[in-house]
RNA sequence: GGCGGCGUAGCCAAGUGGCCAAGGCGGAGGUCUGCAAAACCUCUAUUCAGCGGUUCGAAUCCGCUCGCCGCCUCCA
């Protein structure tokens, strides 16, 4: 299995530290607004992507944090009027509720910043006595000089940065460059008690204690959007590595932004579509079909009608796992036909390459057309049945690496009312009323389900149109 | 200015040295069907932003040009 590594920049063989297991952890959000399609992006990545090392047999330990002391949570809670643990626990709620309905896992463990001070009270002492940090009137700040190799994961020169440097001068600082681990506490700002006096983290400290704190000094994957590769995962490196002297994460993943126009989506920009919103319009499984159809290292640009498209074309997937159900639930699977073999093979080569899940779907979409073929043939011929029924089996397994299918998606039977329906046009078929079966499949399509007539009987469908 | 990425059919998007350039959406014709729908069959890029070069051979490697985006500041 191959992934691509930001810090070589190359696509590199994956051996996780200790065999058959993997520690992953991935960078959250900063709970002061709901979370929008670039969260929700991440997110659904690093799922596929910790379903798919799971399916391969790894067992994988995911952490994705919360950063719930910042600027921006102090600044809307004084906007509101309220505290900022107040803020935090509100958008952290929110976040649960919307990647609960994207069908994302939730992680081993979620920790929050505001739940680790003292691991990070300490992490910030040992680099002030190691002589990397020093103390200004109550802040501390790391001094990006005493770590040599500042600068690599981003491709950055040091002079270089100092040179184009749009950081806010301090002159108490013994370098621009610096950043600040922990801050004193300005009045009316939440604080925690330190050796240096009371104050609040800096920003990137957190994930380098906690990820410490749960997977270890070294662990295998970090992930997050591009956009965190620098500052932030920099400096996670560099607070993690003064401290420990061995590497922190082995494998850095990252992410593409969600475009809106062509421009990058962000809560900073104000032009984000949140999550919460968006699940109304959209299923959760079209969504992941639209994300997945593109490379998850490239940008990505928000369409809905993008998102139509997909949904549509997961239809060609879900149906077939919808005919097994409504016609073949009982029928006995046969082994997998020759025929069909193959697919696994070609699906999980596409993954292994770096999780191309492009290429990926682009085989269960193959996979699905002599499924269709057996699907044709499955009442008149019980081997075609029970090649269907195999077949059928594979594609939802595949399907399910990819997180499709899961709780969320929509797999129940039609109401009772359309069942009525649909029995009632039945019988208008056998008597041969045409105008009343039409005028009564009109109906079922009001209540948004599609019949169709095929040689098994009839078959009842949701809607197109992606909406859950 | 520095670093990184992208430009493939009407649209979205894989492919990164050599079988006919995946797959999806859309579109065209046909089979089937009471009519539909779906499915099935066939078709829909001699060509991969442009121009040079390397090679027996390039969308794929190298150079240049044009266009677009991201990071360098809070950000998934």
């Amino acid at each position: 299995m191959k992934v691509y590594n930001t810090m070589t920049r190359v696509k590199e063989e994956f051996t996780p530290l200790v065999a058959g297991q993997v520690s992953m952890y991935v960078c959250g959000v900063t709970p002061y607004d709901y979370s929008h399609i670039g969260h929700a992006r991440s997110a659904i990545v690093f799922d596929v992507i910790r379903r798919y090392l799971t399916s391969r047999g790894f067992r994988v330990r995911t952490v994705r944090n919360y950063t719930d002391v910042d600027d921006k949570i102090i600044a809307r809670a004084n906007q509101e009027g309220v505290s900022a643990a107040e803020v935090g626990e509100r958008y952290i709620t929110a976040e649960r509720r919307d990647m609960e309905a994207l069908g994302v896992l939730p992680p081993d463990v979620a920790p929050r910043a505001t739940e680790h001070i003292p691991d990070m009270v300490a992490l910030i002492g040992r680099l002030v006595s190691r002589g990397v940090a020093y103390v200004v009137d109550g802040d501390v700040y790391f001094e990006i000089r005493r770590f040599p190799s500042y600068g690599r994961l981003s491709g950055k020169n040091l002079d270089e940065l100092l040179a184009g440097a749009r950081v806010e001068v301090d002159e108490r600082k013994r370098d621009p460059r610096d950043f600040a681990l922990w801050k004193a506490a300005k009045p009316g700002e939440p604080s925690w008690p330190s050796p240096w006096g009371p104050g609040r983290p800096g920003w990137h400290i957190e994930c380098s204690a906690m990820s410490r704190r749960y997977l270890g000094e070294t662990f295998d994957i970090h992930g997050g959007g591009t956009d965190l590769i620098f500052p932030h995962h920099e400096c996670e490196i560099a607070q993690a590595e003064a401290d420990t002297g061995t590497p922190f994460a082995r494998y850095w993943l990252h992410n593409g932004m969600v475009n809106l126009g062509a421009e990058k989506m962000s809560k900073s920009l104000g032009n984000t579509l949140a999550i919460r919103e968006l699940v109304k319009r959209v299923s959760p499984d079209a969504l992941r079909v639209w994300m997945l159809g593109t490379h998850y290292r490239n940008q990505l640009e928000w369409s809905e009608e993008r998102v139509r498209e997909a949904a549509h074309a997961l239809e060609r997937l879900t149906r077939l796992v919808h005919d097994v159900q409504t016609f073949w639930s009982g029928a006995a699977a046969a082994g997998l036909p020759d025929a069909l073999r193959p697919f696994r093979g070609r699906f999980e080569s596409a993954m292994d390459d770096d999780f191309n899940t492009p290429q990926a779907l682009g085989v269960l979409f193959e996979l699905s057309r002599p499924l269709y073929g057996y699907g044709e043939r499955a009442s008149a011929d019980p081997d075609a049945r029970a090649a269907f029924v195999a077949g059928v089996e594979e594609l939802v397994t595949l399907m399910r690496t990819l997180g499709l299918l899961g709780p969320g998606a929509e797999l129940a039977g039609p109401p009772l009312e359309v069942a009525r329906l649909v029995e009632a046009r039945g019988e208008a078929r056998v008597n041969r009323d045409w105008k009343r079966a039409d005028q009564l499949r009109d109906e079922i399509q009001g209540l948004g389900w599609l019949v169709e007539d095929t040689p098994s009987g009839p078959r009842l469908t949701r809607k197109a149109g992606g909406a859950p």
